[in-house]
RNA sequence: GCAAGGGUUGGGGAGUGGUUAAACCCAGCAGACUGUAAAUCUGCCGCUUUACGGCUUCACAGGUUCGAAUCCUGUCCCUUGCACCA
């Protein structure tokens, strides 16, 4: 073992992080001694990033850490046609309003990663809407269609397995991987951009790119291909599944759909197999961080201290410290301790930020209002029947003391101090319900 | 356009006149055990103020029946073959 803690280049790292699944030949090399502009396309196919992204994000910030100049492109344009990889069905169209409004939230969402005044090579953000949208049909046929064989087109996987299934491919997302090509050919012209990254399902349609620079452009003056890719490898946890398909759905970067405690949780509730892993592709800690982490799980598996250090470095990442402060509050309040035990001020202080649902006077007045209704409009239930048979399982608590009863009313003496109320369903489920203010009744 | 096959509860997929709210698998939810893990086990998994009750469901609209997801008619959609076009 050595003491060298720091890698020579960005393919060392990944490599060693195991976040580097293929690479066009020659791209390492690069990569190693010269200082080169890489983008990763995002889909604006949902309002928000996921963990998914993770991988991909996290490459464009090592790629940056090691000098070289990060493109973040998103969509907008290719979202209008919807990437036929890894789906079995076609895909619903979006609206343009949609897909505008997405790209705004991803872009958002994708600041907090990049350093966009770096002096030498600030990262950017660029939307492949600005070129595709504006260009005519007859000059991209004639541009780039004519570059491509339906034969090769057809000889995709992605493309393949639709032609075996019943459903088949519309013509539109047969036209996809054009695009994605097309976008690569483009940002190397206008921005000199030479790298593409993305995941290994992205990998045919980057490899496009690359043949299309290479079919226009020809090779450098050395002999060398001018564009070049690489890809990550599709992160599946240790029973094989896609990572983060679990827990109703994969963790979003938005804090309004995923609240930092929750993405707080579900790193630390990864398996141990897997918390070693995720740290090496999901932080930035070094190879002696890691490697105590790595001896910590083994020795004392129980405490999760990798798990614990996942958690924090992503949390913080993604919503800073403050963000950071409220996950490990919220834990300690919900884990530490009794929450019956906290303050309305703590209990709202600590929720801050998760759902919060609001309820008037009035309706806590008289009767009550019965609490199933109320676990419903607080997100905790679907349907009156599934709150009363989550209450007659022992799955429902109020303020931290478990419903034993299914026709439960709520009534103004439950407020916390005459305000709050915490319910709770499951482990690990909270909700806030604030009583509404009046207003100059 | 013609012919054949098909559209079942989140997904997959049984079920071809009654005991079917609909097998089974997956996903999901709750509980036990644990380390807020994994594995395992138990219960739930259309709606309904609690129900051996009521209601609404098997693409849609009608019809035949004491009774239909199951039969008939029409409509929409999907798949496959043929034709048309080229």
């Amino acid at each position: 073992m050595t003491t060298n803690t720091e890698f020579q280049n960005v393919t060392e790292d990944l490599k060693w992080r195991g976040a580097l699944f293929d690479a066009t030949p020659g791209a390492e090399h690069i990569l190693a001694t010269e200082k080169i502009t890489a983008y990763n396309g995002f889909d604006p196919t949902a309002s928000s990033l996921h963990i998914g992204n993770l991988v991909a994000i996290m490459g464009l910030v090592r790629l940056q850490q090691y000098g070289h100049t990060p493109v973040a492109l998103v969509g907008g344009g290719t979202g209008m046609i919807g990437d036929p990889s890894g789906r079995a069905d076609e895909r619903t169209l979006l609206s343009v309003t949609d897909i505008d409004y997405n790209v705004e939230a991803i872009r958002a969402q994708l600041e907090p990663f990049l350093d966009f005044n770096a002096k030498s090579n600030p990262a950017s953000v660029v939307n492949n809407a600005d070129w595709l949208r504006t260009t005519d049909l007859l000059t991209f046929l004639r541009d780039v269609g004519k570059h491509f064989t339906v034969n090769t087109m057809m000889s995709r996987d992605s493309v393949k397995d639709r032609f075996s299934r019943d459903s088949g491919i519309s013509f539109t997302e047969f036209s996809y991987q054009l695009l994605q090509a097309y976008d690569f050919l483009k940002l190397y012209e206008n921005d000199n951009v030479g790298f593409q990254a993305g995941g290994s399902d992205q990998w045919g349609n980057i490899l496009g790119g690359v043949d299309l620079i290479r079919r226009i452009h020809g090779a450098d003056s050395e002999g060398r291909p001018r564009a070049h890719g690489i890809a990550y490898p599709l992160v599946v946890n240790s029973n094989g599944e896609k990572f983060g398909k679990s827990i109703g759905g994969a963790p979003t970067l938005d804090p309004k759909l995923t609240s930092p405690y929750k993405l707080y949780q579900f790193f630390l509730n990864v398996a141990d197999a897997d918390a070693v892993p995720y740290v090496k592709l999901f932080t930035m800690l070094n190879q002696v961080r890691i490697g105590a982490l790595a001896e910590a799980v083994s020795a004392e598996p129980h405490k999760r201290a990798a798990q614990k250090a996942l958690a924090e470095q992503v949390t913080l990442t993604i919503h800073g410290q403050s963000g950071l402060d409220q996950a490990l509050k919220v834990t300690q309040a919900f884990f530490g301790g009794d929450i019956s035990g906290l303050s309305a001020d703590q209990m709202e202080d600590v929720l801050d930020g998760s759902s919060v649902t609001e309820v008037t006077r009035d309706q806590l007045s008289g009767e009550g209002l019965r609490f199933s209704e109320l676990a419903i409009s607080a997100g905790v239930g679907k349907s009156g029947g599934d709150v009363r048979r989550t209450i007659e399982q022992g799955g429902m608590y109020l303020n931290g003391e478990q419903i034993g009863d299914a026709n439960r009313t709520i009534k103004t003496e439950d407020l916390v101090e005459g305000r709050l109320l915490i319910i709770r369903r499951g482990r690990k489920n909270y909700s806030l319900v604030k009583l509404a203010e009046q207003l100059g009744l």
